[in-house]
DNA sequence: ATACTACGCATCGCAAATCTACATATTCAC
DNA sequence: GTGAATATGTAGATTTGCGATGCGTAGTAT
């Protein structure tokens, strides 16, 4: 089973930021990450995963720079910003509270 | 805090068939239960609710009727059907998913 | 009496986020 | 040399919730 792209609505941003804070990396390693630690339940799209990146870029979480891999391959890198991780605490504090809502509701609390 | 809407996609219909599948109910009184229940952290609007019940009606997983209530004022109950709670297990599991996927990638699994 | 709040249902257009499909190009294994 | 994995990117369609607006009743405080 797959999760509907409804669902991943709004915590897209959450992962890949926190993928960032861990340590740089790049968009396809972000994503192959994800799936990994998901065991495939996720998987980004590449026409949602670049599309966020630029646009983190442009609201200053993330830098971005070039950099040669071991295989020659030039990447796109990208680091995690002050603001990027103060959005992250932001963001996984949201999804606290989704979570407990969502557990008060189905357990009819 | 509130959750963003973006956050709350895909799950309003998880929440509203969970409050039916408890028993019937009408428009203003399930957005009310899950208000309760989240303590004010959902707090669905109008516009969103009423569209959703009507697509359920449409959908065949929940019907209507008709009832006057104590107060002799005319309420649209709703009844969840057998699709309806069929729908309603599927949701549950994709939110269970979606629980342990955001958890995995959180902690760094 | 009158005004304010809560109750109760409904529709329209907007905004945000993801997806599908398409496009391009390199590296590696067979 | 050919296919799979790696790697980045854009355009258009779809979905879903929200804000604004409208209508109308019942109860309560002044």
């Amino acid at each position: 089973m797959k999760i509907s792209k409804e669902l991943l609505k709004g915590n897209t941003a959450t992962m890949i930021l926190t993928i960032l804070a861990e340590g740089d990396s790049y968009g396809y390693g972000i994503a192959s990450e994800i799936a990994r630690r998901t065991k495939d339940a996720v998987q980004l799209q590449t026409g949602t995963l670049y599309p966020i990146l630029h646009t983190m870029v442009k609201e200053g979480l993330i830098s971005e720079y070039e950099r040669e891999s071991d295989s020659r391959r030039v990447r796109k890198y990208y680091h995690i910003t002050a603001a990027g991780l103060l959005r992250l605490a932001t963001l996984k504090e949201e999804w606290r509270l989704l979570s407990e809502s969502m557990q008060g509701v189905l357990e009819g609390k």
